[in-house]
DNA sequence: AACTCACATTCAAACTATTTTATATGTCAT
DNA sequence: ATGACATATAAAATAGTTTGAATGTGAGTT
């Protein structure tokens, strides 16, 4: 049982947020949204999820997600756009890691909130 | 300076996440992709970040992203329909409020992450 | 070289999301 | 009740995304 249910804390989204603050938000809201848009894909998210332990091939994706190829590789396109993954040749497989330390945190706190037990559901 | 630059750690995702947490996520990929979808609209980020700072107005809000009536209803609506936020009336103005605390938690990471001093740009 | 496997790319069709314009609803003041 | 204001909703117009089929490319194998 999770013991971590503070009731609506925002350590860092306060009411009294300068002015100056929330204007770097707006400033970066859009690449923020990039990001989130990037992983917002059921796709996408799995393979970052999958990704996230440990690097996979192209075709262990496939099988993974029982997805088809062209597919797969698109979204890995997209991702290696955003600079979200990175891919490695060995031989004839080229596999995928994750290389973007902010996705990571996100994916975190997607995992926690919905595989960590919550089942708010 | 930012002091929490650790490497790579992955708190919940390990490499050695059992299958059943896997298809956990699977299960839930639907659900987590369906709220950050709802989070990666620009405007939409806005929207909630505005909120995190308390109670806004419509027409307050469509100052702030200087938006169109319309544009921001609808915004709120979509809002409204995941949960996210909830609107009470107060004569002829509605104010809305954050009501999801997974899109709080996600949002304070984001914030963190683009505003929180990393300046990784 | 020719063949195959693993993967990437292209491009158009299908789909989904967003904005706009216009109109409707509810509240308050007169 | 009427008018003005705040917000919502609907339908149409636009824009953006995803998928699918086909084709392209590089690495190993024979």
């Amino acid at each position: 049982m999770p013991r971590d249910a503070k009731p609506s804390s925002l350590p860092v989204l306060r009411a009294d947020m300068p002015e100056a603050e929330m204007s770097a938000i707006a400033r970066n809201a859009c690449d923020a949204s990039n990001l989130l848009k990037a992983i917002s894909h059921e796709g996408r998210l799995m393979i970052l999820c999958h990704l996230a332990t440990g690097e996979k091939t192209v075709t262990e994706l496939e099988d993974l997600l029982s997805a088809r190829q062209a597919a797969v590789s698109q979204q890995l396109s997209r991702l290696r756009t955003e600079g979200l993954v990175a891919p490695r040749r060995d031989g004839k497989a080229i596999y995928y890691r994750l290389t973007d330390e902010r996705a990571i945190r996100i994916l975190e706190v997607v995992y926690d909130l919905f595989c960590g037990g919550h089942e708010h559901a």
